[in-house]
Formats: C-alpha cells, sequence, structure tokens
DNA sequence: ACATAACCGTCCATACCGTACCGTGGATTT
DNA sequence: AAATCCACGGTACGGTATGGACGGTTATGT
C-alpha cells in the first residue's frame, strides 16, 4: 500500500472488474463510448497506468509472445480488493469541469483594439464588437454541444446501455447536462447585448 | 506566431486584461473565486505558464529587487493582440468533465466479497451491497453539491458579480449545473435498488 | 500478390499537478 | 526590542498526463 492510488488507477481497475482480461486497447474503446465522457483518459496513459498497476502488484498482464504481442490485463485478489474498497469508500470529490466557452464568455469585455476602454460615458464603440464576438460564441457553443447531445442520444438508441443500469445513468448527466448548457447559450444568443452592461448599473 | 497557445496562457493573458499589472499571486486568488469554477488552475502552472509568456514576449514582468521580490505582470502589445485574437477566434470545444462520483456509479455493479471485514454479517449477498454502496454515494454527492451550491450563491450574493455581466453569466451555468446533478443524485437516491437490475433482465 | 485499412502497442518531449518548503515583512506579544 | 506569529509571494521536485507520430501485425479487398 504505497500512497493513495491517482483517481486513474481505479479507471483501470474499475474496467477490468467487468471485462476481466481485457487488452488495454479494448479498455480504451470502451473508454471512449461510456467513461470518457465524465473521466477523460488517453490512450497512452492506459498503458503508462496499466504498467503501474502490474508494478504494483494489483493487475497481472500476460504478453503473447508473437504476432501483435497483445497484452491481456486481469486484475489480482489484491487488486478486487483495492477496486472494492474504493467503490464502498466515501468521496466528497466535486465535478471539475473545463469549459472553453465558458472562459472565453467570462473575459469577454475586453479592451480591444477596436479602441474601446472602460465605456466611462457610454460610448458604445467597441461595445457592438464585443456583442458580436459573443453572439457569434453562443452560436457555435450551441452547435458544437447540439452535436454532444446527438451523440449521447445515439449512444442510448444503440441499446449498449441496459436500462435503468448505472452506466445508463451516467449518461443521463450528459444528456441533462447538454440541455442545460445549450438552454444557457440559447438565452446568451438571444440577447447578447444583455450582458455588455446594457441594463446594468455597476462599475 | 510561435505553435498554438495552450488555453491556460489565455488564461492569464485574459485576466491580465482585466487586472493588469497584477502578480501571480494576485492571478491565484482571483482565479480561485471565479475562472476556478470552470477551468480548474493549479497556483504552480500560474508561475510557469507567466514564464512561458514572458519568453514568447506577450507579458513582460518587473521583479522587485528586494523584498518579497513580487512579479508584476502585464501585457505587451503583442499579448494583447493574441487575447483579442482567441477572443474572437472560433472555438467548437466541448465541456469537459471530470467527476469522480460519476465513475463510481459508473463501476458499482461490481462482483465484490461480499465480506467485507468492516461488518461482516457473512450472510450478505453483493447485490444488498451494491445498494448499500450507490446509496451512500449519492448521499456523500448530494452533501457536496450542495456545498458548492451554497458557494455559488455566496457569489452572487456578495455582490461582485454586476448583474447582466458575463462573469455572472458564468456563474449562472455553475448554479444549474450544481442543481441538475443534485436533482439526479436525488433521483438515485430515492431508489437505488432500480439501478441494480431489480426488475430488468440483464447481464 | 499487392495495396489498404484496421489493429495494437510504444515512444517522447513537453506540460501539468500538488505539495512541501523557504524567505519576507508586518503585526502582535512579551 | 526581541520573540513570535502569520499572511505573503515564490520555488523545487517527483510523479503524472498528453497526444501525436511511428512501427510492426493481421484482415480485407482487387
Amino acid at each position: 500500500m504505497p500512497t493513495a492510488l491517482p483517481v486513474s488507477a481505479y479507471v483501470v481497475l474499475g474496467l477490468l472488474g467487468r471485462h476481466d482480461g481485457a487488452t488495454p486497447y479494448q479498455l480504451d474503446q470502451r473508454i471512449r463510448q461510456s467513461i470518457g465522457h465524465f473521466w477523460v483518459f488517453p490512450r497512452s496513459q492506459l498503458y503508462a497506468e496499466a504498467g503501474r498497476l502490474v508494478r504494483r502488484g494489483l493487475v497481472v498482464e500476460r504478453q503473447e509472445e508473437g504476432g501483435r504481442h497483445r497484452r491481456t490485463l486481469s486484475l489480482t485478489e489484491e487488486g478486487r480488493r483495492e477496486l472494492c474498497r474504493w467503490l464502498a469508500a466515501p468521496t466528497r470529490a466535486i465535478t471539475e469541469i473545463h469549459d472553453e466557452g465558458l472562459l472565453r464568455l467570462y473575459f469577454q469585455p475586453q479592451t480591444c483594439e477596436a479602441g474601446i476602454d472602460a465605456d466611462a460615458t457610454g460610448a458604445a464603440t467597441g461595445a457592438a464588437d464585443t456583442v458580436d464576438a459573443i453572439g457569434r460564441l453562443a452560436a457555435e457553443q450551441i452547435r458544437a454541444h447540439e452535436g454532444q447531445l446527438d451523440e449521447y442520444g445515439r449512444l442510448v438508441a444503440s441499446g449498449t446501455l441496459p436500462a435503468g443500469s448505472p452506466q445508463r445513468a451516467t449518461v443521463e448527466v450528459g444528456l441533462r447536462f447538454e440541455r442545460m448548457i445549450i438552454d444557457f447559450w440559447r438565452e446568451i444568443a438571444a440577447s447578447p447585448a444583455h450582458l455588455v452592461g446594457e441594463g446594468g448599473a455597476e462599475t
């Protein structure tokens, strides 16, 4: 029991718990259409993580001698125990979000070369540009998120996820999130000017 | 124009655009109560990123000779131009979510040893344990997210964010997200058994 | 046979992360 | 005035992450 394992270790353990004897490659594919939606996990890290787990004795791998040198991973007793401990343990970890669109929105009223600065007297020289930028941003985000929403929809429609399963439930979060954020951006798109300090008495 | 800058570079540029002449330390504080909610940004990266930006000539820093050796950062002309270009550029980047709670939920129906040594009643089937685990997980997540919701509430109440500003809008997303996810976990909590394949023929 | 595509794994240079740590200097004690 | 404390402000460092490019291997098509 070295230091606490990083979450990514449990991604691998958990996946193996459900599909023992898989190769990293297969895990990668599964990740991409499941957990990948709420836990980013690039391919190369998978191999790295698998290696670490082997070193710690939580996983064993058997590598094909010839051919593709496939590595078959499976949990050891200790690996399964560790996984179960983690699943039963409490967590207060909060969702961590990376959203470039929101970032851009946040920074939006910026003094750019269009020539405005702190619109002291309400001369809206650069404000129009900002409104423009916000409008475009919103439009793009709507499109992007609609795409994502569709993808979730297809995933559900594909029937791979048993209705009422935890796996299905996590996708449900994805669906709701996308609907929520699309609504949000639609509101922004509907009145981008509203954000540039039109009505707001502020400092 | 070196290779495209990573998003984190624009975090610094954007922040400086709004508070020119700040020290990394100050930026860190601002981040923690604003962008940090939708773009995680650890302290140490701030200094690293600032250094990179200086090297690229988008930012200049003046370091105090004595005392605390504070570094004051400000945008160069080029830095501001780069920022403005980014703000105006289109992005189709999609939200990236890291949520450990969902991860645990996803992995939940796992074949664990029923006899968890903490309380060995010995007779429990795996299903009951799983229902239990899901219930606890949901309860914790609800508490955690309620805490986060409160924090957003306080942020809004504090009045630091001009109503109708983009900054306020981004917090709105946070609020909606938290409400959404709390609802989700409440549903799970209400009938965790529902997820364990109670009614369904599966496997 | 040959080309082509899908498999499967590896490498690598950077970048990132978090935490522990270290000096500063002002305020409060003693 | 010396000792203590604590908010500042920054650095170091070991481990992790990233993602694209590369290089072999089998299957598919022509």
